[in-house]
DNA sequence: GAGTGGTCTAGACCACGAC
DNA sequence: TCGTGGTCTAGACCACTCC
């Protein structure tokens, strides 16, 4: 600090995680309480508890009324992946994108949807298979199953033009979702699809989404090999 | 909102919610500005503000000065991965963890460390390799660089008794990280110490940590099959 | 230039939870 | 019980950016 700039709550952030970052205040270490620390670098105790908030949100401190506030012993990393829609991910890296659809038929879902998405065994589905391409070269291969019961729109979608995610964005929105990420080996119709070789290490994200309790759609996406998802921590 | 309810930020929050949910406010539509809302639900400007920041940062809305606050159109979902110390993530399951230390010597690091971590081909450097265990079976294979030159006392550590990442969380705090996923196929080698085999799809996670530009580690996590990294969204 | 969000302040009350 | 963080308020000024 020294003296010098106007004390703003990133001021305070940027402080305070020196201080640790030159272990001033090593990991277990409880540190100055809100009003202290405010009277410390000429403050209001409003600002100071705002950057101690982020700096929490983020893991570095543990806060808890009465007990004060420690220097978390095991920062737990917060990895923010920002998903967005496939095609805006292709074309910020400055590809084509390309989406065919390759299957569309309404049907009841397998016992795995079912068990996974909360659905009834009887309930009235769609199925969409469909590629998404990054400069003409497959990219992706989606299956997904969106519950026509939940979102009755989707069958007047013309899902050969956008693809389902993208119109679920704009129509369907969620309360709750679920992502999960795998290594799994491509199948002998998946390799065809993905134009690689079965056996193939692919990346599996698999997604589900509700609205409240009702399941919104359950979708399988395998990426071509190579692909790597990343994000700064 | 009809009447009711103490009105916190988090009501706040939860009543802009869902007039997206309902489609009331719709993406892309404009929102009433701070000082209307904060009329309309009977509270300071402040309380709006900060429900709106939290929703912003969750990615539902986009906020612009002068341009006002609107729905997002292609709401990118920001999936919060929580990427704990390994052995915090297999006991919390309430499995046992295990650690076992195979390899640690010194040495210069390979081409594509000093290119990826950017330090000097003939920087003074700690390889190790050890293996993390859930339950007595394999669970994570390690294969990891350290910086001597950035960070000395890992030289004094017993990496035998503490895994290589839990004593750098413990004394080597960074400032900026990197981390990315893909799925691989097992080699020999690693099929061999994590008891599968060959051509088994890995999910392979490599971190690499700096600080300020001087780089601490850089690390390639091979979680052995059927591993998944799941998230809420 | 003017409207909107971004932030700071000083003070207040509340709620959790360590003791 | 009572200390600490969590939050709300009313008012103020600032900074960005659209027109």
């Amino acid at each position: 600090m020294s003296a010098s700039e106007q004390t703003n709550w990133q001021s305070v952030h940027d402080e305070v995680l020196r201080r640790i970052h030159t272990r001033e205040w090593k990991p277990g270490d409880q540190i100055p309480k809100e009003v202290e620390l405010a009277e410390q670098l000429g403050c209001a105790r409003a600002t100071v508890n705002r950057a101690l908030r982020e700096l929490a949100a983020e893991g570095f401190l543990d806060r808890r009324r009465k007990a004060g506030t420690r220097v978390s012993t095991h920062p737990v990393r917060r990895a923010k992946l920002d998903i967005p829609v496939i095609r805006l991910e292709i074309e910020g890296r400055g590809q084509k994108y390309g989406y065919g659809l390759l299957l569309s038929e309404r049907r009841t879902p397998t016992p795995e949807v079912c068990a996974n998405l909360g659905v009834s065994a009887k309930s009235d589905m769609l199925h969409i298979t469909s590629l998404h391409l990054a400069d003409r070269k497959p990219y992706m291969f989606e299956e997904r199953w969106v519950s026509i019961d939940t979102v009755p729109e989707i069958v007047d979608a013309d899902l050969s033009a956008i693809s389902a995610n993208e119109w679920l964005v704009l129509h369907a929105p969620y309360t709750k979702g679920d992502i999960s990420f795998s290594a799994v080996l491509a199948t002998e119709t998946e390799a065809k699809i993905l134009r690689t070789h079965a056996g193939a290490p692919l990346f599996l994200m698999e997604r589900m989404t509700w609205e409240h309790d009702a399941g919104i759609t359950a979708a399988r996406l395998l990426f071509a090999p190579g692909y790597r998802m990343h994000s700064a921590i």
